[in-house]
DNA sequence: ACTTGCGATAACATTTTAGTTATCATTTTT
DNA sequence: AAAAATGATAACTAAAATGTTATCGCAAGT
């Protein structure tokens, strides 16, 4: 993280734009762990990014992207992907429950 | 569905583009029942968009196109929003499957 | 009747993803 | 060794989501 200013009070800190929240760790966290899956799932199948390109109808670079961290895909465009492969997503609820502590917050 | 031309062959069909895949149908599906269930969460906690709006970041406005299906979110605006609702999102297999069929082929 | 809060939407700017085409270095296969 | 296939990426276009600000009609509450 470049440019972080010198945080001295706790306004400092809430305003600090280069700080990560915990929502945001968690986001990150969610983000690679299911892109970690859905990578699992294609080789679990032994498919190449090209081939899953043509079952799924996105083709290779947007699935090299997604793959590799660089964009975040559209919830259609996941499922598209998921779908071939066997999967889906689903709604579930949070394990951990620091989530209602935000809410009352 | 306007401009559906007439429907003769295979071929026709196969290359008829209003029509609606499976697996089109399968996405539309599963885009339908997962943002009935992120309003359902909203008002289990009875929010309106406005509160959700200020706890999640994202703004009203992109809150009411969400929910009425006139976008497609990206996962990580499903998740800002889903994650204070005490949700978040899942890998699953998927229960019927006709996916083992379209692999095959 | 009036106020308040609601979801939806209009209009436009900004940001980002996905398509497209081509290519790269590397690994796998023959 | 040569050929083929792989994942990544560059460069650009097109499409789509989100931000922003404001407003609408409607329902609930006072």
């Amino acid at each position: 993280m470049e440019n972080r200013k010198p945080v001295k009070t706790i306004d400092d800190y809430m305003n600090d734009e280069t700080r990560v929240t915990p929502a945001e760790r968690e986001r990150i966290n969610f983000e690679v762990s299911l892109i970690g899956k859905m990578i699992e799932a294609r080789e679990e199948r032994g498919l190449s990014q090209r081939k899953l390109a043509e079952i799924s109808g996105i083709k290779q670079p947007a699935i090299a992207r997604l793959e590799s961290l660089k964009a975040t895909p559209q919830i259609d465009t996941l499922f598209k992907v998921l779908y071939p492969l066997g999967y889906t997503l689903e709604i579930v609820p949070v394990k951990n429950n620091h989530v209602e502590l935000e809410l009352k917050a």
